[in-house]
DNA sequence: TGTTTGACCGGTC
DNA sequence: CGACCGGCCAAAC
């Protein structure tokens, strides 16, 4: 808690870990579930550092709107839509088609 | 040490 | 509904 600044990272990595596979999920939901309300933009500041780490599913963390935001960054672009493609998550136009249905907040735990 | 930048969000118009 | 504006906080320069 105290070494959160430091650990703010690892702790946007842990959750994002947690996601789902056919699930994903917000910055803003990450942030929120830190305590970091507002500050969504540093989960995905987070994220474009996650590169060096492959245990993290990037792929399953969208903006709001469901738009796939960090599509560029991925090695092959369309690595994220293929990722997403084959856990069963539709994607049409960079946007996750039923994205509430998809949505998974980690605050709700796994459920359904 | 101060400034700039970002895989964003919420409220407003 | 879509477009716009301000704010948020850490890292990089």
């Amino acid at each position: 808690v105290k070494a959160k600044r430091q650990n703010f990272f690892d702790q946007v990595y842990q959750v994002v870990k947690l996601i789902p596979a056919g699930r994903v999920t917000t910055y803003g939901a990450i942030a929120s579930y830190l305590g970091a309300r507002g500050s969504a933009r540093l989960v995905g500041y987070a994220m474009n550092a996650a590169h060096a780490y492959p245990d993290i599913p990037a792929h399953r963390v969208v903006n709001r709107v469901g738009l796939l935001t960090g599509k560029p960054h991925f090695n092959p672009p369309c690595e994220m839509i293929d990722r997403l493609t084959k856990e069963g998550v539709e994607v049409k136009n960079d946007i996750v088609q039923q994205f509430e249905v998809r949505f998974w907040d980690p605050a709700m735990g796994l459920d359904i």
